[in-house]
DNA sequence: ATCTATGCAAAGTGTTTGCATGTTA
DNA sequence: TAACATGCAAACACTTTGCATAGAT
């Protein structure tokens, strides 16, 4: 779907802004984690003209909207992931030396969260596995 | 262990502060989540003469000491738990209107963990696994 | 023409820190 | 008494918001 579809579909105005964030992602290699910070730094370098206000009322929009996922790894910041609805969910294993986040598919993970829904009546809307400990390279 | 000697056995001092936040956690039913504020509330209630910046000091201390859990439910502020090392570990739905966590066993996610720190090269320190969603009661 | 989005700067949150003072070992 | 912990207030980093202006439909 084009960017421009994508937000008329969404009841959104089409601005060069959004357009920005959205190729911005589309550009992204696939689970590549980015701050607002970061996506707007990207976004002045390559003279789209944004704010940070924007940039942040627009991650929020798209998060709203299911297509951006939101992880907070408890380093003061959230990251944003663009959400491959056709991909399967992955996971990350975070190192906690580095910081530098390893993403993994697990389908077990999806399967155990449905289970655990279930079980509680809880109506299933998201689920995150999270792993951390010390990467190869930094256990050197 | 009594409380003073966990503070020791850390190379800590013994003060009246910390010895009322670990009074504060050991009286918690198990797997209680609590914010800064809250324990800090709760101690100034109960006439333990007590700073929001020594609270926060201390909740540090003690989650680097591994005594305490910390969580991000993504709610613009952490929760901490008290890891009870004997008990089982065990993970959080949270409901995503009413925002109130469920916790729930399952050790077929510490073994996933192991998997998948194994598979990666890491030193496993830590997991968690959290699923979101709408709770019965949020659903009515 | 209307309604929405943007930019700016200011306000908000939750959290951390510098420094003088009080406390522990 | 030497090293460490505390309280206070100021500083912080990230995020949100009010309002006037610019832009989309």
């Amino acid at each position: 779907m084009p960017d421009a579809e994508l937000l008329r579909q969404s009841g959104l105005r089409v601005t060069p802004q959004r357009l920005a964030i959205l190729e911005e992602f589309a550009a992204l290699s696939a689970g590549t984690h980015l701050s607002a910070e970061d996506l707007h730094a990207r976004l002045v370098q390559q003279r789209s003209g944004i704010s940070l206000a924007t940039t942040y009322r627009t991650l929020n929009l798209l998060v709203r909207l299911g297509h951006l996922r939101e992880h907070d790894f408890t380093e003061g910041h959230r990251h944003y992931e663009w959400v491959r609805h056709a991909d399967p969910q992955h996971h990350h294993i975070v190192c906690v030396v580095c910081l530098r986040p390893v993403e993994f598919a697990e389908s077990a993970v999806g399967e155990l969260a449905r289970e655990v829904a279930e079980r509680h009546g809880f109506a299933l809307s998201a689920f995150e596995f999270e792993v951390r400990g010390v990467c190869a390279t930094c256990q050197g």
